[in-house]
DNA sequence: AAATACGTTCAGTTTTTACTGAACGAATCT
DNA sequence: AGATTCGTTCAGTAAAAACTGAACGTATTT
């Protein structure tokens, strides 16, 4: 009896859900990221979590977790299959969505929290204004304003993420 | 003899200094690229490999790494000291350049290697569109369909940051 | 009510990444 | 030429991140 040789789409598939996981790796954000997303984006109905666990060979405890990095993300979505009291997911396939309210949503909280970085250094910073050491007061000035510039930029950046017209860009 | 406090505007530049790794750590490009670079800005002159390692309390060896991920970054530059036969090297104060030519440039090889993935991809699923096996054919057609999709938005994107509308809004 | 099936959490482990100290070649100084 | 002083590389180590299996709480089934 000859062994059944994979169909070649599945394998495709699997070179794909592959380079999803490379590609989440590049970026930083793990690689099970990119593998479970790019298993729901090619899957015709949605999954539970074991299938998902099964079909990239690992536990279900890192399905759980990883999953809901995606939810946050809204990359993914529960749906609900009658009869059925698991919990199913499917992929958002529109990118443009997961891209504004996921990735951008996100850029934009770090950005923020940096921001608010700059804001508390910057009042620690102005308690020193009167301190003045005249040795090295040049030093000081430049920390002042370069400062100022990263503030300027950080508020330049956050006005561009939250710009309509990039959604329309899009 | 009292001992000396430390100014003001020192602690406030530390600050900034963690912060700036915090920031890129969070951004998934490790802690010490930022740390060196807010070193690098805040700072009035260039400095040398052993000033910085001395400053962030890391290796002679760390900093040589670093520094040349940063160059890379087109984030800081080695420029000439008269009479040293040292390498200095300064932050890129322009924000803008950088993501320009560092942020920017990295994310549009990204996407293309991606992109280059996908293709693979797609080949190898072509050869499988003759092989009709019924059973799950719709599986497949999902596959091939969201494969399209993906390579369209991909193509998208990179369009995008490729847009010379974006540098304007910047 | 007992038993089963789920999803989540968490301590422990594996894997990956970041960092170091020592060794080295190249350039500068004596 | 020999002796320093650089910056880089690399094997080894330390720190961080990802992953797992077992235990648990909750909801469903029998």
């Amino acid at each position: 009896m000859s062994p059944t040789p994979q169909p070649q789409w599945i394998t495709a598939r699997r070179k794909f859900i592959e380079a999803g996981g490379h590609t989440t790796q590049s970026f930083g954000l793990g690689r099970m990221i990119g593998q479970m997303y790019a298993l729901l984006y090619l899957s015709p109905r949605p999954m539970c979590l074991d299938e998902i666990a099964q079909e990239l060979g690992i536990s279900k405890a890192s399905v759980s977790t990883t999953i809901r990095q995606l939810e946050r993300w809204t990359a993914v979505k529960s749906v609900w299959v009658k009869g059925d009291r698991r919990d199913f997911y499917e992929a958002e396939t529109d990118f443009q969505a997961v891209l504004k309210h996921g990735l951008l949503a996100t850029l934009r909280k770090k950005l923020d929290t940096a921001g608010k970085q700059i804001q508390v250094v910057e009042e620690c910073l102005k308690e020193a204004t009167n301190q003045t050491n005249g040795d090295d007061d040049k030093a000081m000035e430049v920390v002042v304003s370069r400062l100022e510039r990263a503030k300027h930029f950080q508020g330049k950046v956050n006005g561009l993420l939250s710009n309509p017209l990039l959604d329309h860009l899009l």
